[in-house]
DNA sequence: TTGTTATTGCAACATTGTTGCAATAGTTTA
DNA sequence: TAAACTATTGCAACAATGTTGCAATAACAA
């Protein structure tokens, strides 16, 4: 693993991405950023926090990435196995307290789970 | 609602998609297909398969659009609630007989449901 | 057979995400 | 503080996926 260094952009990706309580994706990001940082920059920024278990990844049903610092997930230890809700409205993708629950078949090994609701959240509707 | 049209990429999309019994993406379906036919076609294909009710689109992991006739869900009537299951050896995915069952707080609204396990298949293991 | 129009092929485009490379700037060491 | 090392950046180019406009084609009804 190489040394992580603290630079600008990785500093305000984090301030947002903790700030907000949400999923959100790069551009996004992008624009609550502060300061000016390059389109790849800010995935290679977003690629190394998941490397390093800061963030999570979430692929909603528009294809697209999602970040998130999830604080409920830290707390309870659920890792990735919980739903995810993102808003039609506001474009943020948020970590529910739900679990999710299943069981396959035999022989299916299940290696990583994505699970996300889509719809409108409280605040916006 | 417009007339449809029985045309050949039609039939050989709706043939590949139900000999599989799997999700497939555009080009998976393309490679599989047994005629020439535009990408394009191919989308516009499937899109009018989604919108008469004939298929249902998932979105997987890697931020790619799955078709299916899933053959489980019209026995069930499940509809979009179960899990899906694909396969990173075969790259197809699979409707799993698991229903989705999920509680949300107060004033989310759920418009759809998206559950996506991804591991390796029973087939390819 | 003819007319209507759903469908196609092609090209162009938009979006999202990644990568190569030289320049820049953290961090450590002297 | 200055120099060395190298992680990180910006830029450009690229790849992949998906959509759209438009003229040409072909399915279907009369």
């Amino acid at each position: 693993m190489l040394k992580r260094r603290n630079t600008t952009t990785k500093e305000a990706v984090l301030s947002v991405l903790t700030s907000k309580r949400r999923a959100m994706s790069q551009d996004a990001i992008m624009q609550q950023i502060g300061v000016n940082a390059d389109r790849a920059t800010i995935y290679r920024v977003l690629n190394r926090f998941c490397e390093d278990g800061l963030v999570h990844k979430i692929i909603a049903e528009d294809g697209k990435q999602y970040f998130a610092v999830c604080m409920k997930c830290d707390e309870t230890k659920l890792a990735d196995n919980h739903f995810h809700f993102r808003c039609t409205s506001c474009q943020t993708i948020e970590c529910l307290p739900e679990a999710v629950h299943f069981s396959v078949p035999n022989g299916y090994n299940v290696e990583s789970v994505n699970c996300v609701l889509t719809g409108v959240c409280p605040q916006c509707s």
